[in-house]
DNA sequence: GCTCTTATTGGAAGCGCTTCCAACCGTTCC
DNA sequence: GGAACGGTTGGAAGCGCTTCCAATAAGAGC
């Protein structure tokens, strides 16, 4: 071979793994597996090709990469997305900012979809998605989380699939990051009653959404073993939003005898009901304490602040993000079991002790 | 050549691009041009490969399509995240959900990358990020859509660029879409005083953020075209928080006299300003009106709902998308102008006529 | 000193796709 | 009737990278 042509290396284009290869005067399988921290590679060719890298100001081409077999670094976070409904934009925003947060460390590429909920082809076009993109893992969020047809066919697909807050912490299929709904439910349930609450109502959200129907379900609980009578507790069915709240905190507080305390399924719920309240002309906490779930950053800015159960949304997907991270390159995703991150309740000025009759 | 090798087409993998050749009996070639809508094609040879793609469930591999040299059709939307504090999260999920809706519809990527804004090299780091992606287009949000020398070098690295709500609708550099902040502030000011407003107080953004500037420029044209006093306004800087609103408040109607309205950069200031009032016995709007610009969900939950200036997010990121899709393989996006939507004043109960003293 | 391992190294074969270009075909025009 | 022509078609050359594999260098053991 003739001396290294060192000039000509680039002209307007981007360095290839060529140019570096030539200029370091090594061959390319070399300096790929420098870049790819490689076995077997002398500390002197590594640090020449290092050099060039740095001199040529190289940067891989990732679609290459891939193409050649190495793996891809896409990760698809699919949302939910009624057809007209405004999304529920925290929840979502804060998913997408703890996986964000890991892409940024581990050099993974977060891809944002947002599926139209309704329509027959739903699971098809979001298998298409997968397949299309060739990614490497997929974050599924409520409901989709639950639905154990996608689960499936996405596994067959042969994917990294970890899901937010699944329904059912045994159901088998893929791993799952979430809180512990039930737990949260009863403990929240346990905080009204240590206050001495002794009639509640309960806005449920919907039926569909798993995780959700869990914590009325501790909520139940809690009530249960408290000894409290049947029809202590009212509930009614609304679907996590402000109107939910606003349309039936009155059928709650119609009946008799009037709820103490009210819990909602989620914070724009409880906002919706805490709203009604001041409609109606109720004092809160005095006349009606209201609590609800989530911790959204509105729980904090209405007057009088909510009692609410924090969820960590952003350390879920961080966690989602890192196990689809961690999977490597086939090792299977850790067992198909479900990670509960802790929860806390926020206490604030929303409830209070029943006012004396 | 020998009989077409129908059998052995796929074994497992995927089918390629020639197994649709070698099943529809054409070339390579020409099924590639039939992909991409490519002109002279016959029909019979077109529909023959349309069945072919059809009965293999072929679709194609975008990593090797860009390799080759086709678009690439990734489009990176870049948020601007302060180290600890909570992103502006609605702002930020409506401009995703916006561009999102676009990409559903023109078979775009969007990828979402959150960079600490802090630190000196930030500037090399999304044009890194950039650089790496080699990406379509990228969308630029606040602050960083007003960095010029950012945009400068974004520009010369020959990316498709569309600034959020730029600072400035006549700045050269890459294109834009917002809204006619100074008009709204002018149209809100308007607003009070045609109520009879005399004494209004305004909590500002950061500086930095050049709309948020224009839209208090806007608000204090109307005053001094109104006539009033130097000081018939009081402004204090905040920082878009919730914070700001409880903090600054009652400095404003400490002033004497007193204003009989208030004016915040946006809801998450107003919300706290309306949190102070409530905590200090002001009964808003009877002792003083507050209103804002954005009309993110909360201006709505909160009590009294909110008169705010309702900012098109989700439009704007739409058309952004639309922009740089519609920018084609290297058409110059639309000239360097920026495209203004239209406001409007979302009339709410936060604002009122002052009583009488 | 010489053969046998073992750690390195570079050549070359693709990954699946686009696109240039030469070949081809049925027309149109002189 | 033959030359020129524009619409079609398929072969082949890469795009930039990973990885298999043969080749070489360097130790190790006798």
């Amino acid at each position: 071979m003739a001396g290294q042509t060192l000039e000509g290396t680039s002209t307007g284009k981007r360095p290839t793994i060529d140019d570096v290869a030539r200029l370091s005067g090594v061959g390319r399988a070399t300096v790929s597996r420098v870049l790819n921290d490689g076995p077997n590679v002398s500390d002197k060719m590594r640090s020449r090709v290092l050099e060039a890298v740095e001199t040529l100001g190289y940067q891989v081409n990732l679609q290459a990469r891939f193409l050649a077999g190495g793996a891809n670094r896409t990760v698809l976070l699919i949302f939910s997305s009624d057809t007209e409904s405004e999304p529920n934009s925290y929840y979502q925003a804060a998913l997408e900012t703890g996986a964000l947060r890991v892409c940024a460390q581990t050099g993974f590429e977060l891809v944002t979809h947002s599926v139209v909920q309704s329509g027959a082809d739903v699971e098809t076009r979001i298998l298409h998605l997968v397949e299309e993109s060739r990614c490497r893992g997929v974050i599924l969020t409520p409901p989709f989380s639950d639905w154990s047809n996608l689960v499936r066919l996405l596994t067959e697909a042969g994917t990294a699939l970890v899901r937010i807050s699944p329904g059912s912490s045994e159901d088998p299929g893929a791993p799952g990051v979430g809180m512990d709904d039930e737990a949260a439910g009863f403990a929240l349930a346990r905080h009204l009653l240590d206050l001495g609450h002794r009639r509640v109502g309960f806005i449920q959200g919907l039926a569909e959404h798993l995780s959700a129907e869990r914590r009325f379900l501790g909520a139940m609980r809690a009530f249960k073993e408290e000894g409290l009578d049947e029809n202590a507790i009212v509930s009614r069915r609304g679907n996590f939003t402000f109107k939910s709240g606003t349309d039936l905190l009155p059928e709650l507080i119609a009946t008799d005898p009037r709820p103490t305390a009210i819990i909602c399924a989620n914070d724009d719920t409880a906002v919706g009901a805490l709203f009604a309240a001041h409609r109606d002309g109720l004092d809160v906490p005095r006349d009606l304490s209201i609590a609800s779930f989530d911790d959204t950053p509105v729980s904090a800015l209405v007057w009088p602040p909510l009692t609410t159960v924090h969820q960590p949304i952003q350390e879920m997907s961080a966690r989602a993000m890192q196990i689809i991270a961690g999977a490597g390159g086939s090792g299977g995703v850790a067992p198909q079991s479900c990670e509960l991150l802790p929860f806390t309740i926020v206490e604030r000025a929303s409830v209070a002790s029943p006012a004396r009759r």
